[in-house]
RNA sequence: GUGACCGUAGCUCAACCUGGUUAGAGCGUCGCCCUGUGGAGGCGAAUGUUGCGGGUUCAACUCCCGUCGGUCACCCCA
């Protein structure tokens, strides 16, 4: 194989063992809270039809991972999971009960440039309701994803929150300007706006018009549910320069910041009744968040929320010799048995040493030795790797002391 | 997509600007001190087509071009 092959992909990425198991330790706190409010799990292909994404937002075609299958058909990798999950409301039309509740946490690709934080595949963790009209529903979406920042540990979280209806004397190049308003400050926005074609006193008369926006009835509803489902309020906050300038945002929107953590937010969501009619056929009503999984992750490994991940199993059954391996990989069977992840030494012929020297560097909590001396009398000796301090104890106790 | 910077041992880097005999160091790895016990210490050893391809040159890690990958900004971000 030639040394070239030895690469990923721009903007693809491996995941070794150790961020393979935060990954997964983070996807199942987000599983758990999303299925403890009753959302349920979606999942839609991995492949489109080219035309589902593209037909949605035909200007900017080159971020789609497109291509032709062998049957000639243009077809596109998922760009999202809010889109396909509105083809999957027309599709199953018939089959699906109001409300209805789903999360979602797969790939998506984009075919960007990449820089930090940003990858052509990345984890998106969407949570969505459809069927409900009133803010409530909006507030329960945004609720979920605290209660998930809560349950990761994070000290605070704060979701930024503004209705777009307040914007709607504003033109939509105003409003994507001044979504940049925190970036490029507020002269940039006004620049932003001239270079838009926008007249400068028109510029400055929006932006101060929306600086100046007042909470409507909408976001009173909001945070009232959010008070109520007890959070504090430092963990809510009107923003109205918040625009989240995609065009099929409309009513409530929102975004997730961590303080911790840096002042970029790990999501955003809003209403999007209009874009499911489009797609969909149907007259359903939809909120919810696409979520950052790896800003999310990033996030709790800089605030120390990760537990340190360095082994699976909690304790690792040495071999003394061959003579022995049976015995070892008895033992091995009777821990695996009770529950407790158990690891044997896959080679007899290794010193003990070796597999000391390999508990040790993979974090091993535990390491079970028995030789001759140990069988004969029916016990083993467990070593706890982190004081070194080593028992002599029964099959049983061993099990026991590991389960507790 | 546009622009800037970067790519040397498993890792972090030196040598590159001002081309010149065997490309170095630390960490890690492996072995021994230690024939039933890891982390510390001592001693010893291995390792590179200098990302890849081409060009200039008597000579390229060094200069030039291309390409792949990375980082940053812009663009974009359903």
């Amino acid at each position: 194989m030639s040394k070239t092959v030895l690469q990923t992909l721009k903007g693809f990425r491996d995941f070794l063992p150790k961020e393979a198991m935060q990954r997964q330790w983070l996807r199942n706190i987000m599983i758990k809270v999303c299925e403890s409010w009753g959302y349920e799990p979606l999942e839609t292909p991995t492949l489109e039809p080219l035309e589902l994404f593209a037909g949605q937002i035909g200007e900017d075609e080159k971020l789609f991972f497109k291509f032709k299958d062998q049957g000639g058909r243009d077809v596109a990798l998922r760009y999202d999971q809010t889109v396909p999950t509105c083809r999957v409301i027309g599709q199953y039309a018939s089959q699906l009960i109001y409300p209805f509740r789903r999360y979602q946490i797969q790939p998506a690709f984009r075919a960007e440039k990449p820089q930090k934080g940003r990858y052509r595949e990345f984890t998106q963790f969407d949570i969505d309701i459809f069927g409900i009209l009133s803010p409530v529903a909006d507030a329960e979406v945004i609720a979920v994803t605290l209660d998930i920042y809560r349950k990761l540990g994070f000290k605070s979280a704060i979701a930024l929150v503004n209705n777009r209806d307040l914007m709607k004397d504003v033109p939509y190049t105003a409003i994507a300007a001044i979504d940049k308003l925190k970036k490029i400050g507020e002269e940039g926005v006004i620049q932003e706006m001239v270079k838009k074609g926008i007249d400068l006193d028109k510029a400055k008369y929006y932006l101060s018009y929306v600086q100046n926006i007042k909470p409507d009835e909408t976001v009173k509803i909001i945070f009232d549910y959010l008070k109520s489902a007890g959070f504090d309020k430092t963990w809510y906050k009107f923003e109205p320069t918040l625009a989240r300038s995609f065009s099929y945002s409309q009513g409530p929107i929102w975004e997730i910041v961590i303080p911790e953590a840096g002042e970029s937010s790990v999501g955003g969501g809003e209403r999007y009744d209009a874009m499911i009619e489009r797609i969909s056929g149907q007259k359903v009503a939809g909120t919810g968040i696409g979520i950052g999984f790896d800003r999310t992750l990033e996030a709790a490994l800089a605030c120390g929320l990760v537990p340190d991940f360095q082994s699976v199993s909690k304790v690792l059954v040495s071999v003394f010799s061959k003579e022995l391996w049976n015995n070892s990989m008895k033992v091995a069977e009777s821990i695996r048995k009770s529950g407790v992840a158990v690891e044997l030494y896959p080679d007899p012929e290794v010193k003990l040493e070796k597999q000391l020297k390999y508990a040790n560097k993979k974090n091993l909590p535990y390491v079970l030795i028995f030789g001759p001396e140990e069988v004969k009398n029916n016990v083993v000796k467990l070593k706890d790797m982190k004081t070194g301090e080593q028992t002599t104890e029964t099959i049983e106790n061993v099990i026991k002391k590991l389960t507790d």
